[in-house]
DNA sequence: CTTATTTAAGACATATTAGTCTTAATTAAA
DNA sequence: TTTAATTAAGACTAATATGTCTTAAATAAG
């Protein structure tokens, strides 16, 4: 296995995300429609993939023709912290990387320091990254949200 | 979910390397039936976990009456980085963050930055570590590698 | 009001990971 | 040389993650 520290779900919504942070104000709402062909994801997969940021009043859905999904809460206030603590879990960094239980408040395990380190970097990271930034930078650098 | 950058197999070798080498000196073999009583993991799930770290020259294993493992290669000659690399394979660190083909080859994606920094000090953080500091450090400050 | 379009929800199927069990091979000791 | 102990290997099962499909509910347009 490669290195990756989301699921499956959570990538995708977080594509899916970045997508639509990178063409907002073309119109009111984006079909997951065109985002799931776009990014090449299960439709359904995706549209369950995104619920949980729609009942926490990170986006809005609309059913019907010209529906889809837009967001509720500015991009300018969502950071990638609380995206990532919506889809995987308000516990997300408080595991032990040795899987133990209760990493910090028992005894610790050999590994503790580094992966403390490492837990505060990515959490000052995602910190401080919105999906406004992504959806700019992705813009201007035409980066990339797909394989090919 | 909780944040986890290994599979539970390779989890279970590292702290079966760990204990290994917190009390190597001790006796020549050590069983893979006490590693996995005391460190509470499944005997036969054990065992095949460690097989690679065998064939790659990391351990050596006897069977039979006072047969087990033990160290082939030194300790302090043996880097967290390498095991890792043993475990999950050699393009452990080579991954995108958002799981797309080729991570830095071809276009990046909009976390590619923050991603290679992470990569970056994981890579470093695991190779300045050798078993025998952890090993070390596990016996002197009473580190823990199971629950309870 | 009817129809087409779209998200919501959940049942269902498949793939992957994790774990168990059985048998074989090896080794040391009685 | 027989027996018990131990790793090796692989088949098998269980649990979880991933993905698909069906139906329902909502909404806009005709
Ligand atoms: S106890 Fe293991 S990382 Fe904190
Ligand atoms: S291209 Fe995504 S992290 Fe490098």
């Amino acid at each position: 296995m490669s290195l990756r520290i989301f699921s499956n779900s959570s990538v995708y919504a977080l594509r899916a995300l970045m997508y639509l942070v990178s063409r907002r104000e073309k119109q009111k709402y984006i079909s997951i429609k065109e985002m799931s062909e776009t990014l090449d994801i299960s439709f359904h997969f995706l549209t369950k993939a995104l619920q949980p940021l729609t009942h926490k009043g990170i986006l809005m859905s609309s059913r019907g023709p010209a529906g889809g999904v837009s967001f509720l809460k500015a991009p300018e206030e969502v950071t990638l912290m609380e995206i990532i603590l919506i889809l995987e879990g308000e516990d997300f960094f408080k595991s032990c990387m040795l899987g133990l239980e209760g990493c910090g408040h028992q005894r610790p395990c050999p590994v503790h320091g580094v992966w403390m380190d490492i837990k505060s970097i990515l959490m000052k990271e995602f910190s401080s990254i919105s999906l406004a930034m992504i959806g700019d930078k992705t813009v201007m650098q035409h980066l990339r949200l797909m394989n090919l």
